[in-house]
DNA sequence: GGTAAGGGAGGT
DNA sequence: ACCTCCCTTACC
């Protein structure tokens, strides 16, 4: 290879790795597309194509096809450049000022493609933003807060599309620090919620932040479930494998189009919120939400399909979050014990559940959709090991084609319609009314169903949100009946959400998973989980990743140890090898604590009493629970150590009722994921 | 009542 | 990650 040809940029040291000088910041320049800084006069290409372009664009992004990114301007820029370069030398500037500066110079900037209606107050909104969060958290490549934030294990944050552009063009080294990304990274990026929820609350701190208290987002944990699915004396495994529902806990009948709302929630008395999760999909049928606890879909085929499950059984999906492309069910032979075949092995046709689909379709109602984390090939599923409630989604077009087993397959065109944000947008409202995507399969498809009449569940405009605009079906069920003493519950809990200033819950959205406090040097896994450093790293206390082999004297080669996320079963060992903290997170969170301490010289009786409940339970000395459990590398079995006797007490009826494993949401994955670390380590 | 259904656990 | 078993639920 030709020496000429090698380009290097410099280290985090800002050592030029090719020449290995220091240089001076004027003999510097940053891309403006991965931020990394790269020694001019070791350039390849010569100074002058500077003056031609508005935004540099290092060697390694120069091939980019970012439409955003490549603005091609006038001749006129030479002063801009000067400018940028003034920027650059400007020692009393941080790199985030700097970043933010040049952003400010080239205001011009193009926008990214769609979603047109952000655009007008965008700039506005963002700036505010900046303010609260710093812009700690911009993404590299379009210096804007992430969108679909993905984060990298070498702790850098990046919009969802900017990521996979990246990785399209077959990087596969950080474009901030250069670090390796992992191969499943780059191949299934998972979205960071808690970036997501963050961002978003910060913009409503901003937008109206007495509006905004009335908006609870459950992104990680339904809490307070106090029945639990539970195995009757028939079966004979234990767990859920083979158990029978619990109760359910919501008032709509079981045919009930359209958003579950606080009405029919008289335990919390809110409703099933978008972004709400559940542990499996027995809790997700106990709030209503989709009750087959084995279906992909709900429905009756004369009468409508209430909502689906996305969970990865079938290959045609495809999801692109605001909207998806769903298969039907059927054209599997599941006789005998099987439960899982993939494969297909006649045509699905428009019956059963199929046609339910399509009534829903025909008359535009509302359909419900859960996404699982089963489903492994969606940006959109969540990252944690549960199934989430997205919203409510019309069908507005459904056909048949040939699969890709070559059997035909019933399938529907999905498009979001709900008054809420999805979980993966940091918008601060729902969805507007949206073009539908092209479908290029449409041109071989038959049966070709589109609706004829007005949608049922449609965008009021003048409201500004969706509603029925004919009345909902009838139900043809009996109205599931509630316990009045289940009203009781949660009262408390939901109290405190409505009475925490925004800055306590953008703080408590920073959560670890093990501890449940405000984290503390922040890493985020591959698998989109946030932990404190210390906490992630005494979850493998006294753990390898790699063992030791002897035999007969000789040493072997060492082997690898899989060491599992203590939230999911994603193996983390390589993560681990080279723990880097989320250091954008990780300002963001010091800021937020630092403005929070500023007001917390007059807080309100009951702000005052929820953060002790809810975040600065580690602050003190006091709660020794937590050190011993982190001493024994487990993770706590609960995330409130103070609770009542009547907590307790539930939880021991739960513990009987699932043959005796604990069963609340958080614990039972924490609990199980270090027992699967002892099996890979006897093994 | 037959039977399909994107479940879950345990073993390999 | 795959296979196998066992069990519940609700449509028709």
């Amino acid at each position: 290879m030709a020496h000429v040809s090698i380009q290097l940029p410099c280290d985090g040291d800002g050592a030029c790795m090719r020449c290995k000088s220091t240089p001076p910041p004027e003999e510097t320049l940053t891309c403006t597309m991965c931020a990394t800084p790269w020694h001019v006069p070791c350039l390849a290409s010569p100074i002058e194509s500077l003056e031609s372009t508005l935004q540099w664009h290092c060697p390694d992004c120069s091939g980019d096809v970012l439409p955003s990114a490549v603005a091609v301007v006038d001749g006129n820029s030479s002063k801009l450049v000067a400018a940028i370069k003034a920027i650059e030398a400007d020692a009393s500037l941080t790199e985030k000022e700097k970043a933010r500066k040049k952003q400010e110079l080239v205001s011009g900037r193009a926008a990214d493609d769609g979603d047109i209606d952000k655009k007008g107050k965008g700039k506005e909104v963002e700036n505010t933003v900046l303010d609260v969060l710093g812009g700690n958290l911009n993404c590299s490549f379009c210096m804007q807060l992430p969108e679909r934030p993905v984060t990298t294990p070498c702790g850098h944050n990046f919009c969802l599309k900017c990521f996979q552009k990246w990785i399209g063009q077959g990087k596969r080294t950080c474009a901030k620090c250069r670090s390796t990304i992992p191969t499943k990274m780059a191949s299934q990026p998972r979205i960071n919620s808690t970036l997501v929820s963050v961002i978003r609350m910060a913009k409503l701190s901003n937008l109206n932040a007495a509006s905004s208290s009335q908006k609870v987002y459950h992104f990680m944990h339904n809490q307070d479930r106090p029945d639990k699915a539970f195995t009757t004396e028939r079966a004979k495994k234990a767990g859920k494998a083979n158990a029978a529902s619990g109760k359910i806990f919501v008032t709509t009948p079981p045919d009930f189009f359209g958003p579950i709302t606080a009405e029919y929630d008289p335990t919390r008395n809110q409703g099933v919120l978008v972004g709400e999760c559940w542990q499996d999909r027995l809790e997700c049928r106990q709030w209503g939400t989709h009750l087959p606890h084995v279906s992909g879909i709900a429905g009756q085929s004369k009468y409508g399909a209430q909502s689906v499950a996305l969970s990865g059984g079938y290959e045609d999906d495809e999801d692109h979050g605001e909207w998806f492309l769903y298969t039907g069910s059927g054209g599997r032979d599941l006789s005998g014990n099987k439960r899982t075949n993939k494969a297909q092995s006649f045509d699905q046709k428009f019956d059963k559940m199929n046609e339910a689909l399509r009534v829903s379709c025909k008359n535009g109602y509302p359909v419900r959709v859960v996404r699982s984390h089963k489903e492994k090939r969606s940006a959109y599923a969540p990252a944690e090991k549960v199934v989430r409630y997205d919203g409510v989604y019309r069908i507005e077009k459904c056909w048949r084609k040939a699969g890709k087993q070559g059997f035909k397959v019933c399938r529907y065109l999905f498009v979001r319609c709900d008054n809420e944000p999805a979980p993966w947008t940091s918008d601060e409202h729902g969805d507007r009314p949206r073009p539908l995507p092209p479908i290029p399969e449409l041109k071989k498809a038959t049966d070709v169903t589109e609706r004829k009449e007005n949608p049922s569940w449609d965008f009021d405009e003048e409201e500004g949100c969706w509603k029925w605009k004919k009345p909902p079906p009838a139900s043809r069920k009996q109205v599931n009946e509630v316990d009045p003493k289940d009203r009781k519950r949660s009262r408390k809990a939901m109290r405190q959400a409505r009475n925490m200033s925004v800055k306590d819950r953008l703080l408590k959205e920073f959560g670890c998973l093990i501890c449940r406090q405000v984290m503390n040097l922040p890493v985020t896994t591959p698998c989109a989980h946030n932990f404190c450093k210390s906490c992630f790293e005494g979850a493998f206390a006294g753990k390898s990743a790699v063992t030791q082999r002897n035999r007969g004297g000789r040493t072997l080669r060492t082997r690898k140890n899989v060491l599992n996320c203590p939230y999911c079963p994603t193996d983390v060992s390589d993560f681990l090898q080279n723990l880097q903290v989320n250091r954008e997170l990780m300002d963001v969170i010091e800021s937020l604590k630092q403005k929070s301490e500023e007001n917390q010289d007059c807080p309100t009786e009951e702000s005052s009493e929820d953060q002790t409940d809810d975040l600065v339970e580690n602050s003190g000395g006091s709660e020794t629970e937590d050190t011993e459990t982190k001493d024994d590398s487990k993770p706590p079995p609960e995330q409130k150590p103070k609770r009542t006797s009547k907590r307790r007490k539930v939880d021991a009826a739960s513990q009987v009722a699932a043959g005796g494993k604990k069963v609340s949401p958080s614990s039972t994955l924490l609990v199980q994921s270090s027992d699967e670390d002892v099996e890979c380590f006897s093994g």
